[in-house]
RNA sequence: GCGCCUGUAGCUCAGUGGAUAGAGCAUUGGUCUUCGAAACCAAGUGUCGUGGGUUCGACCCCCACCAGGCGCACCA
């Protein structure tokens, strides 16, 4: 048994166990038991885990929980780790680990290093994790950061959780937005090289577009200007996206987040797998034609009303390339499981996708979509802009640049993707100057600073006597750090990863007070300092790797 | 009008149907001759939007309403 995961479990069993010889002994009457939850309390005076078993079991039994609770605990046999197990008001059943089981862990801890908190609900399923995904029309703004470290971090948490991951970043390089790009691109080259052209309606006006217009005009003359048109948009546009592509990559690397796969919506239909899932919809009679226009038959899948897939135009929609991407993930390269994050103004799409899953005889739960709700930016108070449409706009570079990357990914993590944010630059600067994203890096910080100063006195603490350490402070520091598989477990199974922010903070307050009651490197007594150097050596892996399934860094000095 | 999300301390936000609802910021008081004071210790603040319901027990589940956001295209 080496973590605490394993630990939760074997309380179930014990607690079903126990339950079951009392029914045949006649202590409690014969119902059937309800799932059996191990939590943990609150408080630390009730014990590090505890069942509400006897709670739910009155119901059916009709009983005091009180007698109830009695009765299982009495029937509960003495475990190494187990300190005690008791009843307790109104009906609990609290289980204490030993100290000296839990300060053993510590070796546990250094021994599997880097890879603690490493856990197995993945079984090397395939799993996708799909975000970002911004239309290459311009640099990135802040809500794609938000949607950028949300699924790196998702990504880095289903890895640790034994999950074979694969990150992906869709390229909507076809569709209608791309060609307002084109325009707009060759209207601002054309008003480079001097020419008076007027912007086209639906085009984008950022001043970036300008100086891109510039940027061509600089490299390529007016290579471009006596070609016709249409020639000319698509030979300017090439090379427009693969810029911003390489924009958008280097802004995502700026805050620690890179992709396996680069995937081009145009792509699909290239090699003719856009046309192959048309046919086999329009066999399984998923698809009709009316008004010029080919139509998905959501509303037979239960949705409120069908949906355009490919346009009198001859065109597909982008919810048509979505049903062509999605049987690629799912057929063609067959992820057992796929996440994709979107914005809030994707809402709508969501539920038809699940109509899409049916119609390819996927199964529905293997897809997740998670909705990051809107950002907005905003100094001291007032509103900034972000939208790339028009005018001037502070991208994500920007607030990286201003706010820190570290601070924004915290910032990021530590909301729940559910409620929007109003993400103050102002506010952002000074609470991560002063708390919490240094308060935790100030931790690792502080731990590399004693293990340096033990290394030149030249102390070889490997032989360290753990169960020296019984402390207060000590053990509670074990206790939390011990937490991790359980943080990395909720964090994958709710696909939630707010926990580990709040985690990391509990984990720096519990140091910050250890360090303040414990000295740790005393020439007094040189048992102590071993034991404490393990100690705190521990508490640098977990910090440091709790720090970095955020996508943060672990200072060594600050 | 319909759908999704949100409403918790002065502010920004956590909160797996359970035991006295939490953290940071801000405010107020203490702590540095010893390993990093970017730290520690202590104090205070709540009709958990409102009203019903389910439950032994609800911030959490259900219904209605109020407020804010986002969708509801042959845009993406």
């Amino acid at each position: 048994m080496n973590n605490l995961l394993e630990i939760k479990t074997r309380i179930a069993e014990l607690l079903k166990q126990a339950a079951e010889q009392a029914q045949r002994e006649g202590k409690l009457p014969e119902v059937a038991l309800p799932e059996i939850s191990v939590e943990r309390p609150q408080k630390a005076e009730n014990g590090d885990y505890a069942s509400n078993l006897p709670l739910k079991l009155a119901r059916s039994i009709g009983k005091n929980p009180m007698e109830i609770a009695a009765a299982i605990a009495g029937l509960i046999p003495a475990t190494p780790e187990m300190l005690s197990v008791e009843a307790a008001a109104p009906g609990f059943i609290n289980f204490s680990l030993r100290p000296e089981w839990l300060n053993r862990q510590v070796d546990s801890i250094l021994e599997a290093g880097d890879n603690y908190g490493d856990i197995d609900i993945g079984k090397g399923q395939s799993v996708q994790v799909e975000f970002v995904s911004a239309n290459p029309t311009g640099p990135l703004h802040i809500g794609h950061g938000r949607g950028a470290v949300l699924g790196s971090t998702i990504a880095n948490v289903l890895e640790a959780s034994g999950y074979n991951v694969e990150k992906e970043y869709y390229i909507n390089d076809a569709g209608s937005q791309m060609t307002a790009f084109y325009r707009s691109l060759l209207a601002r080259y054309r008003q480079a090289n001097g020419i008076d052209v007027e912007m086209p309606q639906e085009g984008y006006f950022g001043q970036y577009m300008i100086d891109l217009g510039r940027e061509m005009k600089a490299e390529y003359g007016d290579r471009f200007i006596h070609l016709p048109a249409e020639e000319a948009e698509s030979e300017l546009g090439k090379i427009g996206v693969t810029k911003m592509l390489a924009l958008i990559r280097s802004d995502l690397g700026k805050l620690g987040v890179e992709f396996d796969c680069w995937f081009s919506e145009q792509s699909l239909y290239d090699n003719g797998q856009f046309a192959k899932v048309t046919a086999l919809l329009r066999a399984a009679g998923h698809l009709n034609e009316k008004e010029g226009a080919t139509w998905f038959v959501s509303s037979a899948l239960g949705e409120d009303k069908d949906n355009v897939v490919i346009r009198s135009t001859g065109t597909s929609t982008y919810f048509g390339t979505d049903i062509a991407y999605h049987y690629n993930k799912f057929i063609e390269r067959g992820f057992n499981r796929v996440i994709d994050i979107w914005g809030a103004d994707h809402q709508g799409h969501v539920s038809r996708m699940g109509a899409v899953m049916g119609a390819l005889g996927v199964d529905p739960k293997r897809l997740r979509v998670i909705i990051s709700q809107l950002v907005t930016l905003k100094r001291g108070g007032e509103c900034v802009r972000v939208s790339k449409r028009s005018g001037d706009m502070i991208t994500l570079r920007d607030v990286i640049d201003e706010v820190g990357v570290d601070a924004c990914r915290f910032f990021f993590l530590a909301r729940s993707a559910d409620s929007q944010m109003d993400f103050d630059l102002e506010l952002a600067k000074k609470e991560s100057s002063e708390n919490p994203v240094y308060y935790v890096q100030y931790a690792h910080a502080r731990i590399a600073s004693i293990l340096k100063l033990a290394g030149e006195e030249g102390l070889d603490f490997s032989d360290g006597d753990v169960s020296l350490l019984t402390g207060e402070p000590e053990l509670a520091l074990v206790r939390l750090m011990l937490q991790l598989p359980e943080i990395v477990e909720f964090a994958a199974r709710t696909l939630e990863p707010q926990g580990l922010p709040h985690y990391a903070q509990d984990l720096a307050t519990s140091f910050h007070s250890f360090y303040k009651l414990c000295r740790v490197i005393s020439h007094e007594n040189s048992a102590q300092t071993k034991a404490r150097l393990k100690l705190v050596a521990a508490a640098k892996v977990i910090l440091a790797r709790t720090l970095g399934l955020m996508g943060m860094t672990s200072p060594e000095t600050m």
